[in-house]
Formats: C-alpha cells, sequence, structure tokens
DNA sequence: GTCTATAGGACGATAGAC
DNA sequence: GTCTATCGTCCTATAGAC
C-alpha cells in the first residue's frame, strides 16, 4: 500500500494550494497541469472529472467534522452527556486548525460548490455542534452566543495560521469560552 | 436628482442578489440581462464593463466600513482616544447588519475580487478596528481575542439575517464584549 | 500514463443599426 | 437606450496515438 500512484497525491496537493490561494473557479484545470508539467488529459487519467477532484480535496475534512460531532453524541436513546464547554471547544479548535485550509475555502466557496451538496452537510454538523455545546432545545440567544464562539474560533485559524498553534489556540479557546458563557450563565 | 437612469439602479439591484446567492464569478452578464427582461449590450451602456459593475455594488459598504473607523480616529497629534468596548461593538454591529449582504459576499470572494485590490482594503480598516479597540501596540493575546469578537458578530449578521436586528444585536453584542474583556482583563 | 488535437459551449466585449 | 450579430478567448471534456 505504498504508493496509489504517486501522481494522483501530487494533483490533490497543487490542486489544494491553488484552489485556496486564488478560489475554485479560479482555477483552471490547464493551470494545475501546467504547475506539474503535464497536461490537461493527464489529468482525466486520475480524476474523472473536475468536479471529481475538488470533491477528493473536500471530502476529508469533511469526513473528519462529521466524525467529530457524531463520535461524541448520545448513544441511542441515552441522555445526552454534558459536556464541558472548554473541552469541546479546545477540540473543535484542533480540529479546525488541522483542516483550516480547506475550511476557508470551504466557508467562502459554498456558491461554488453548491453541486456538491455541502452546504446542507456543513449546516448539518454545526448545528448538531451547537446542539453538543449548549443541551437539546438552546434559547435562541444561546444559539447566537454560540454562533459568535465557533464562528470567531474558525476566524482565528485561518487569520493566524501563519502562527505556532500554541500561540493561538490559548486566547482563541479562552475567548470563545468567554462569549458562550456571559450569555448562556 | 430624481432617477439617474431608473435602469442602473434596477441592474444594481439585480445583479447584488444573484451575486451574493450565488457568488459572483458564477453570475454572468446574460443571466443578469435575462432577469431584467434586456439584453448584455444594454448593461454595456450603463457600466463600462463587468468589474465596473461588481466595484459599484461593493463600493458602498467599503466606504461605509472606511468612514465608521476614520470618524473615531484620534485627530493627527491628539491623544487616542478611549472607546468604550460596549459601545464600539454595539456600531460595528450596526454597521455590519446593514451592509451584511455585500459583506458576506465580499469576505467570501476574496479571491474573485482580488483585481479590485480589496483584500488591501479590508485588512486595513479591520486592523484599524482593532487599534480603536485595544489601543496602540497591543498584545497578541488581545489581538486573538478581538479577531473572534468581530469574526463572531460578522458572522451572526449573515446567519441570523432573517430574524429582526434586535433579537441578534443583543446576544451578539454581548457575548462579543465577554470574548474581548476575558482576554484583555 | 501521458501525449496531440479538437470538439463544443459559455463568456466578456464591441460594431453598427434603429 | 436598446437591439442583432459576431469576434476572440478560455474552458471542460473526449478521441485516439504512443
Amino acid at each position: 500500500m505504498a504508493k496509489p500512484t504517486d501522481t494522483r497525491a501530487r494533483i490533490l496537493a497543487v490542486a489544494r494550494e491553488l484552489f485556496v490561494r486564488q478560489g475554485v473557479r479560479e482555477t483552471s484545470l490547464r493551470e494545475i497541469a501546467d504547475r506539474l508539467g503535464i497536461t490537461k488529459p493527464a489529468l482525466y487519467y486520475h480524476f474523472a472529472s473536475r468536479e471529481d477532484l475538488v470533491r477528493s480535496i473536500v471530502e476529508p475534512m469533511m469526513d473528519g467534522m462529521e466524525r467529530f460531532v457524531a463520535g461524541r453524541e448520545p448513544r441511542d436513546g441515552a441522555e445526552p452527556a454534558a459536556h464541558d464547554p472548554r473541552a469541546l471547544l479546545g477540540d473543535y479548535f484542533d480540529l479546525a486548525w488541522e483542516h483550516r485550509d480547506v475550511l476557508v475555502m470551504v466557508i467562502r466557496e459554498l456558491p461554488v460548490l453548491a453541486p456538491l451538496e455541502l452546504g446542507e452537510r456543513m449546516f448539518s454538523w454545526r448545528r448538531r455542534l451547537i446542539l453538543l455545546l449548549l443541551g437539546p432545545d438552546p434559547a435562541p440567544a444561546a444559539q447566537i452566543a454560540a454562533t459568535v464562539a465557533l464562528g470567531g474560533m474558525s476566524d482565528c485559524a485561518v487569520e493566524y495560521a501563519h502562527l505556532p498553534l500554541e500561540q493561538v489556540k490559548g486566547p482563541a479557546v479562552e475567548a470563545a469560552v468567554a462569549a458562550l458563557t456571559a450569555v448562556t450563565a
């Protein structure tokens, strides 16, 4: 299981970098191929279509997010487990940080990625994450606070992407916890 | 000064709606023209180019943001005035709310709008806003907290755009203030 | 696995009539 | 102010040779 065609991985790496930096729609297959010193049809040997290529880049992050919430939700019929907000927000920050490049790409380009039905999936795990934070049937004001906390942390993972994780995580999580508890307490 | 050609205003309204909903790059001039029952060349009578049309939609929001910070910065050579964070964040929320549709469009599509040199301008007024909040030469941790506060509020203005302002503003500003003071205090 | 060549369509923009 | 017609460019995708 060493190399599932090495070229495929190189295509994914270059495509991800260009998609993130200049936008998905603004990056043509020709540009990706040129950067790799190959031609467009070579791409089509490794990916069925442009959409298939985009999907292959986005999928790992979406999977990570969905497994994150699924692994923390109560088993069928069990009581909702209480989650320490600081721990949950900290773990979520780690995940957002790990996928920060693709995350910003997806958030930015929801319209472009509409054919992948990504909006629905993102909305779903985000909603489930808020329920983990606040418990069932949260008050509107609490949901707004949770949006500040989660959205603010995601912004940090993107805006301070060039700094080391340890420097950003502490203050970002602390601010998010404060935002959440100020309104829910 | 009644109607500076009524068609121009109708074009702007339709274009803004489509740009926000499906993305700038995903909306062609043909689509805008069709929606208005006119043809593409008619657009070119009112706007010099596609880029000119986009710019005309984005400019009012950018102006609003720049005037917001400029009006609160200390006069040349004067002491930096102290700003009450709650008041400043509240005023900023009002502004973000007023321009929420264009704001989300610009944030999302920074790559597409790169030719307008928008990234530079946004980065600048956002930085100046953080200095107003924190005073000169703020600590890195405080800047991160400010990013959570400002970014979180912007997210709220977008995500809860369908609710009345009064319902969203209170909790959002309260959460933002808490995020800011938890780290700076 | 990668190439050359090309089909086929959409788009931005302009010319010129009315 | 708005139209018809069209130019040139770029794109995704495929056919077929090596």
